[in-house]
DNA sequence: CAGTTGTTTTGGTAATTTCTGAATGTAGAG
DNA sequence: CTCTACATTCAGAAATTACCAAAACAACTG
């Protein structure tokens, strides 16, 4: 059974575990789930893909919750699923480009998030011009919100759509492009 | 004791009831307290400042949980107290300004969470220099991060430094700038 | 086909977070 | 000073979420 021993047993160095902890917790606070983003931190800073057991080893979880961390991971598309020869298990790899990393979740959060409240301020603000029952403020308010969710989201898009390795350019242009939008826009 | 009932007895309309409904949900996807939403999302689309206990009312929540709301909120500094002629009680305002909630409530965030990561990362970065042993494709991958956040840190504060108004300039010249930095970024 | 390996589902438990009601604290009014 | 209106704090109840272990399921292998 142990004998040929295929998990590698690897104890994660120090760095990595500290790495992986406070991603963990970063993503409790942004409402994604602890272990989910662990998993998605050691398969970041592991140099080959992981199969599922050996995740679940060096994290100390449950076998079962890696496999369901995995499947949200995949869910985001940030991580997915290779196969090494001689190895029947499916083993893992996530996106190692930072900007590619932001970019999906951001644009998945967009359209999980941001867009259904589009949808939902849409809503209000027909309802409201529908039968404008007094609560004339109450409409300026979210007719507000919904242009300025609509601006942010359309503008965000665009920024998405920037090729990987765009935010070097943007940074170069820095100081610059942000005077330069401030200056005209106010 | 009930004889002069200040509390306005103000039963939501359906649209304001959606809207903070959603609100409320939307707050949870995002790890802020649906409560906490809620009340702001009131107090938001209110044309009046309300004191605690209409707002405990109004959305059906204990007083106290109002109390811990408010005072979250105003941590976030969205919110804040102001005082009406003839009446003792506290009474509460939100920030009305949409661009304005979003570069406050953005900072904040910023400063809560990503300020600390990249402190992390520093530190990791660093202990992997001092001690590099073997695992510099964890440092690389670090390294990355680092970099990669502190330069959206760096961004994200100069676009939060705009005015108030600034959005609206920054949309109009929209399609253009992105396109514009996507070329020269490539 | 029987055995092996790996994945997914499920049901229940543990941990965390949220919310409440009661107690306590505070300040103006009489 | 005392009474009352209002605000805050806090311990525990309630709800939610995360997690595990076992069972069911699926796919390969010899």
């Amino acid at each position: 059974m142990s004998v040929h021993t295929k998990t590698a047993h690897n104890p994660l160095t120090p760095v990595a575990q500290k790495f992986i902890l406070h991603w963990g917790e970063m993503g409790t606070r942004w409402g994604i789930n602890r272990t989910v983003a662990q998993v998605h931190a050691l398969l970041f800073v592991s140099p080959r893909p992981l199969p599922a057991d050996e995740i679940a080893e060096t994290l100390a979880v449950a076998r079962s919750n890696v496999s369901t961390s995995l499947r949200e991971l995949q869910g985001w598309r940030i991580v997915r699923v290779v196969h090494v020869l001689g190895d029947r298990r499916d083993h893992f790899e996530s996106t190692k480009d930072v900007w590619e990393i932001f970019r999906i979740v951001s644009e998945e959060r967009k359209r999980r998030e941001i867009d259904p409240t589009l949808r939902v301020m849409d809503e209000c603000v027909q309802e409201l011009k529908a039968n404008p029952q007094g609560d004339a403020y109450t409409r300026e308010r979210l007719t507000d919100m919904r242009e300025f969710l609509t601006a942010m989201s359309g503008l965000f898009e665009e920024v998405m759509r920037m090729p990987a390795g765009a935010l070097k350019g943007v940074l170069k242009l820095r100081g610059k492009v942000v005077t330069m939008l401030g200056k005209k826009a106010v």
